[in-house]
DNA sequence: TTTTGAGTTGTTCGA
DNA sequence: GTCGAACAACTCAAA
């Protein structure tokens, strides 16, 4: 009997599926059955970290049981294994939602070859945006660089409604993997699933989208949706949430809170669509606005990199941050750009290095993301912020940590020093002493990184 | 083709 | 404490 395969890659969902949607329907034309198939891609899973793999296995652990039990998990080359399922259940087609970061679309490309050989199709439908990257073009046709006017472009284009969830699925049975035991680093991972994302998000909508404008700063609120976990892996489609947003809206909810959010999904959808276009952001500068040998390599630029990556710089924020990432797998979005703007302007290590370690932590981890607003921080990208734009983290904490709630909570040697004077602990008669000194002083090295950049412009 | 308006997220300084 | 200006031109996107 012929059979379809669905081929879920970063799309772990059964609801707003359309690549789900037309595997069951080509399926269900024929009398035939779906496979669901999940390929531990042996190159994916050296390189992520152990955190987005626990979090990835119970992702996976959740999808089969919502498949009835019947997804297929099979460990190896992708180039090697869609085709071999293909030909064993004599499935003509294999649907999937298209890549477009640049590991996905070369795969992509050589199992459609590998599956012509096999007599079946690769059949994308849809993808992991609202809008497909690489769908949106300036007026001169070119893709767009700067935010606004992406965004702009971007609600004008607007999006489909949400794939409906089909009922029924007639799931092929077919041998299965074991899925790997893969222990985190991080104590406390979010939880994974289609269904945890539903309820998170709807728990967000009911308590958080209100005032969302402003709370979302605030790393000592729980103001953000926490979402991202769940977008990475497409537990849940960001059409899902503009749908319910609209909807939300039209029930009364905050129309700035909502726009805000909104922007959020197209900051996502921009980054993607950069990647897009530019693949070689993965790795390199789009800009280059200091010499690249100018950030710190050597000895003192590793000794500098260990003491931020181990939230041991003697600055409470990013200290604070620094280890909600290593206990959590996730970190405020506010605190990242603190982090990262203190790496490379303050420690004059390049980008590249806190994205591998935020690759090698982050539950929510993604190619595109991370790098790109890597990127924007270090003002290397080409809507990048201004490069006299330099965090100071102790303004930052005072201003989104007004009372240190956030600091106690991840930096334990703080944890009696009240208030906001929490973030300058050396200002304090007796300094907390199993807290680090500053591991350099934040204004001189403010005025080091603006001449740089200054020096460099010239 | 030229012109025009605009550009995520900040900090510091001086009034 | 609060406020506005300076930071620095440059590039983009649309008219």
């Amino acid at each position: 009997m012929p059979t379809t395969v669905i081929w879920f890659r970063r799309d772990l969902r059964l609801a707003d599926n359309p690549a789900l949607v037309a595997a069951v329907e080509s399926a269900r034309s024929g009398g035939a059955e779906v496979v669901g198939l999940y390929v531990l891609d042996d190159a994916l899973w050296s390189a992520a970290g152990a955190n987005r793999l626990a979090y990835l296995t119970a992702s996976l652990r959740a999808l089969d049981a919502a498949c009835d039990g019947r997804l297929v998990v099979r460990r190896g080359d992708p180039r090697d294994v869609v085709p071999g399922v293909a030909r064993t259940v004599g499935a003509a087609e294999v649907h999937v939602a298209a890549s477009h970061e640049p590991y996905g679309r070369r795969r992509d490309d050589a199992v459609e070859d590998a599956l012509g050989e096999a007599g079946a199709r690769l059949v994308p439908t849809g993808s992991a945006y609202a809008v497909s990257p690489g769908r949106l073009r300036t007026g001169a046709g070119t893709p767009y660089q700067v935010f606004t006017p992406f965004r702009g472009a971007w609600l004008e284009h607007g999006w489909r409604a949400p794939a409906p969830r089909p009922r029924e699925i007639p799931w092929a049975s077919l041998r299965s993997d074991d899925l790997p035991d893969a222990a985190p680093t991080a104590e406390h991972l979010p939880r994974a699933g289609e269904e945890a994302a539903r309820r998170r998000w709807h728990t967000f909508l009911r308590d958080g989208l209100a005032g969302y404008g402003t709370a979302r700063d605030r790393p000592d609120l729980a103001g953000t949706s926490a979402m991202s976990a769940h977008l990475r892996w497409g537990e849940v489609h960001p059409r899902t949430l503009l749908a319910d947003l609209g909807e939300a809206q039209a029930g009364g909810a905050p129309a700035d809170d909502v726009a805000t959010f909104r922007s959020e999904l197209a900051w996502r959808e921009f980054h993607a669509d950069v990647l897009h276009h530019r693949p070689d952001a993965r790795a390199r500068s789009l800009r280059a606005v200091v010499p690249d040998d100018s950030w710190a390599g050597g000895a003192a630029g590793d000794a500098a990199f260990e003491t931020w990556a181990a939230g041991r710089t003697g600055y409470p924020l990013v200290d604070a941050g620094m280890r909600q990432l290593l206990a959590t797998g996730w970190m405020h979005n506010r605190v990242r750009m603190v982090v990262a703007s203190f790496l490379v302007k303050d420690l004059h290590v390049r980008w590249q290095r806190g994205a591998a370690h935020f690759m090698a932590h982050l539950v929510d981890g993604d190619v595109s993301q991370n790098q790109l607003n890597w990127q924007w921080v270090a003002g290397t990208g080409h809507d990048a912020a201004p490069y006299f734009r330099v965090f100071n983290p102790v303004t930052q904490g005072r201003k989104f940590d007004p009372d240190g709630d956030y600091v106690r909570r991840w930096v334990p040697e703080l944890r009696d020093v009240p208030g906001r004077a929490v973030h300058e602990p050396w200002k304090l008669p007796s300094p907390p002493e199993d807290y680090p000194d500053q591991v350099v002083d934040h204004a001189h090295e403010r005025r080091v990184a603006l001449d740089d950049f200054e020096r460099a412009r010239r």
